[in-house]
DNA sequence: TTTTGACCGATTTTTAAGAAAAGTCAAAAA
DNA sequence: TTTTTGACTTTTCTTAAAAATCGGTCAAAA
């Protein structure tokens, strides 16, 4: 099965990349690993894009099961805002070795730009759910939701953004991360604030 | 007149600064400017940070008579956020080959450190003055002023480090720029409904 | 007290060679 | 036909040495 195989190469991909990061691993340690030959890894993906791609979607779909129970289980648009970045938190904690060095690959900056893009449009369609939600049930006031929904994203990623611009592109530490999240809650406290009824 | 000279040094300094970014103008350079020896120039700072330094100060002075102004005149505090951020953005189109490229000097993190921190303390004082005046005039609920004033200046730079993420460290446009203004603004609107009475 | 030319050491830039990695392809194997 | 491979090309990254630049110093002159 086609589907399988390229199943099994995803698999060896991310447990590299979660391992050294993307930029430090080779198509030919991930073929080596399967016992591969390099042109046949290339057979499955046509590029080293391709494939981050593919663990990246896979990724997204994993997460859509958690963001649904939580739309579904809780009711109050400040603690689903909450719950969502716990969730950011734990992703980010399980996946973050992707994220590292990303920087020093040579990889066209539209497709970075498509990926990341999309990123964040989901990101954005889940936040405008949240306050879809709140808006239905009277507990937030009306209001442009594509725009605040937006709006709001960008204020906690810039957040987090803000706070690791002391050290850029170190490893983050723990601690660290506690603190981004912290700060990104209080943020998330007033900014639903500002919306209620 | 000592400080004469040193006037003179700043306002060479700072006018290829402006042109070229601090990086790529070398001390002979500014020396050359005002036929001096670069010896001489070293005479009146002993390195290219203090030249820096003394430079910014210089423009902090500046700012504070237009934030003094402002807080003087305006009794809304979204309205004095607002002017806040106008000036901030007038003072990045006058001074914003400053801060490009920056990252490629090599003067001590610790100085960088200690100068941006101030910078930082000295914009959440201004805002933490803005809102003790809200809370004052009864127009925003009682709340941790130093705390949230902190989290409000680093949303609003963490809104710019985002819109800009697109593009990191290179020239930014004036188009981008408003685009910036624009989603801070937004956001200060929704930051101040979420701590008013 | 102010100014300077000559100098030093560290950093950056440049250049070129070599290694390593991404990606291709014709042909073999299944 | 689908899958696999070794051998190949090309692009990028690494390394090392040479040259240039720049921040900073100092003794001595003005």
């Amino acid at each position: 099965m086609i589907d399988d195989k390229k199943s099994q190469i995803i698999a060896a991909a991310l447990k590299r990349f979660s391992h050294f990061g993307i930029a430090k691993t080779s198509m030919s340690e991930i073929a080596d690993d399967l016992k591969l030959s390099k042109a046949n890894l290339y057979y499955y993906f046509p590029d080293k894009f391709s494939l981050i791609e593919a663990i990246v979607y896979q990724i997204m779909e994993e997460t859509d099961v958690s963001v649904e129970q939580a739309l579904a289980e809780i009711p109050d648009t400040l603690a689903l805002l909450i719950k969502m970045l716990d969730l950011k938190k734990e992703y980010f904690e399980k996946y973050y070795m992707l994220v590292i060095n990303l920087h020093e690959m040579n990889i066209s900056e539209e497709k970075w730009q498509s990926l990341s893009n999309q990123l964040f449009q989901r990101e954005v369609q889940t936040i405008s759910r949240i306050f879809k939600k709140g808006i239905d049930s009277g507990e937030l006031v009306t209001f442009d939701v594509a725009t605040t929904s937006e709006l709001y994203v960008a204020m906690i990623r810039g957040l987090a953004l803000f706070c690791d611009h002391a050290a850029p592109h170190a490893l983050i530490d723990k601690a660290e991360l506690v603190r981004i999240i912290q700060k990104q809650k209080q943020a998330a406290y007033i900014f639903v604030n500002g919306i209620k009824k």
